[in-house]
RNA sequence: UCCUGCGUAGCUCAGCGGUAGAGCGGGUGGCUGUUAACCACUAGGUCGUUGGUUCGAAUCCAACCGCAGGAGCCA
């Protein structure tokens, strides 16, 4: 890794700050014993000055904690650079790690050269105290420099590895399924149409605000068109993924997914990461297994390395996130057919917005009932009514119900949508014409039931829905870097 | 897209018919092995925009804009 090359201040041109190799703040307090020489980078947080030295509090992102630094009015550029730090500046310290004399902390660095990379001055937006998450969102290029962001973010880090780990330690293969996409009606939901910038644009957006009268049934002609046809951004690599799947047995993908649909809720974004395994030979009961399997490893994963995260998190975010990440881990989840979840809906005694009936959805107060109140923890529902499911689910053997599941967390709602695949090439064409869609479209989905066709089930886990399940962060707009909803694609 | 709420200093908010306030942050000075440090002084605002009611509007009314929460759709 590159080190930054410094420009010395004019104040200080002796010399960069030193050859000796820069420590994280993390390993530095994790220190088991004094040292004599040590080099940290890192931004300000805080300083406190008096007459005679400066406490500077260096935060480099390794973890929650800032490291104290003692800087003596002694040091040459004392007077000149280090009493005018303000919050935010960028700064290497090279001096002794020695036990702290304070009560704070165990380590401390008392300084014998800092080097000012670049102040920041008073018009720096973070200060010591809290910001609302509104604020924060308006200044996404700076909230990861505050101990919250900087928390999600080295969470959403180590579980996007708890996600490949999981897989590739069963023998699950990544696939990386096309992020611009010709397929157009898979039933998941409005889609970004994708064309060259100035011209030949079709708004698919729903709205149709800026769309000329005569223009708007218009659809560009295919020679226009860059890929010689129409192409959208993914809303999931699933159809794609089935496709490997029948010749690789087991696979995920793990990336981008798009959908323009204008929702404004904690729960959706306009652009978010989908995990989406598939796998050969396998039926609902063991897609139900690997869903649950795989929730309970990103929690125990989470609690195991994001510790100190998660105790902010437990501590400003969400008082009861520990409670609920233990039950998690620790129990099976409760498993119940939609026929029976209608049932306790309605023998629930509770009155809700939305009626209940056999053959209609579950509404997010019916799920946030089974499982906030009913089951206290995670429920999986399976074999939903074939009216309200994609063309793709299998038909049970009922000719009512489909082998689809959903599993329901806590406060969040559905996190797991997934199913076992209609196989059988006949019920498939069936469906295709039931729900209007051109089989032409379709052909090299139905040649995988052609050619070696097999049971197979596979689902989808919204990557950012996790996030706000194991951080308890109830925003979605705070768990991505620079999120992108309806009405906003700042930074 | 629908419903609800909120837009006052850099940030968080109070003021809710009579001419702009606090805390934090900033600046200056002081003090202290400090740790959301402390003490004193100080600068900082077309009260979202436009229109209306009124002798007078941050305050009441309307429209618009922005943001947030809920719903639908879903992950």
């Amino acid at each position: 890794m590159p080190t930054p090359s410094p420009s010395p201040s004019p104040a200080d041109s002796s010399s960069s700050p030193s050859a000796i190799a820069p420590s994280s703040v993390k390993i530095l307090l994790n220190a088991t014993e004094a040292a004599p020489e040590v080099l940290v980078q890192g931004w300000v947080r805080t300083k406190r000055d008096s007459k005679a030295f400066s406490f500077i509090e260096i935060n480099d992102g390794s973890c929650l904690k800032s490291i104290q630094v003692v800087a003596d009015a002694v040091l040459p550029n004392y007077q000149s650079e280090i009493v005018h730090l303000h919050t935010g500046a960028a700064l290497a310290v090279r001096g002794e790690l020695v036990a702290s004399q304070g009560q704070g902390q165990a380590w401390e660095i008392v300084a014998r050269e800092v080097t000012v990379y670049g102040n920041a001055d008073e018009s720096y937006p973070l200060q010591k105290k809290g910001h609302t998450p509104e604020f924060l969102r308006s200044i996404a290029h700076l909230r990861p420099r505050s101990n919250l962001f900087g928390c999600v973010f080295r969470v959403r880090s180590r579980l996007a590895y708890a996600v490949h780990q999981f897989f590739q330690e069963r023998g699950f293969i990544y696939v990386h399924t096309p992020i611009i996409t010709g397929s157009d009606c898979e039933g998941a939901g409005e889609m970004f149409r994708v064309s060259l910038s100035g011209g030949g644009n079709g708004n698919t957006n729903g709205d149709g605000s800026n769309t000329k009268p005569g223009d708007a049934k218009k659809e560009p002609e295919a020679a226009e068109e860059f890929f010689g046809r129409p192409t959208f951004l993914t809303v999931s690599g699933q159809l794609e993924g089935e496709a490997f799947a029948c010749a690789l047995s087991n696979i995920y993908t793990f990336g981008p997914t798009f959908r323009a649909e204008n929702s404004h809720t904690t729960r959706h974004a306009s652009e978010f990461w989908m995990i989406e395994p598939e796998m050969a030979f396998c039926n609902l009961a063991g897609d139900m297994d690997l869903a649950e399997e795989m929730v309970k490893y990103l929690v125990t994963d989470t609690l195991e390395h994001c510790a100190g995260d998660l105790e902010l998190f437990g501590k400003f975010v969400d008082k009861d996130l520990h409670n609920r990440l233990n039950f998690v881990r620790e129990r099976p989840f409760a498993r119940v057919s939609y026929t029976e979840a209608i049932g306790i809906l309605q023998s629930s005694g509770k009155t809700f917005e939305y009626p209940v009936a056999y053959g209609l959805n579950l509404q997010s107060e019916h799920e946030r009932y089974l499982t906030e109140q009913h089951f206290k923890c995670p429920v999986t529902v399976h074999d939903y009514p074939k009216e309200i499911k994609p063309f793709y689910m299998r038909l049970n053997d009922d000719d009512k119900t489909v082998a689809a599941m959903d599993v329901l967390v806590p406060g969040i709602g559905e996190i797991v949508g997934g199913s076992q695949r209609e196989e059988r090439l006949d019920l498939l064409e069936k469906n295709l014409a039931h729900y209007g869609l051109d089989e032409a479209d379709y052909s090299w989905y139905l040649d995988l039931r052609r050619y070696g066709s097999v049971p197979h089930a596979g689902f989808g886990l919204g990557f950012e829905r996790m996030l706000m399940f194991v951080t308890g962060v109830p925003n979605i707009r705070d768990v991505i870097p620079f999120p992108r909803v309806p009405g906003w694609a700042e930074f």
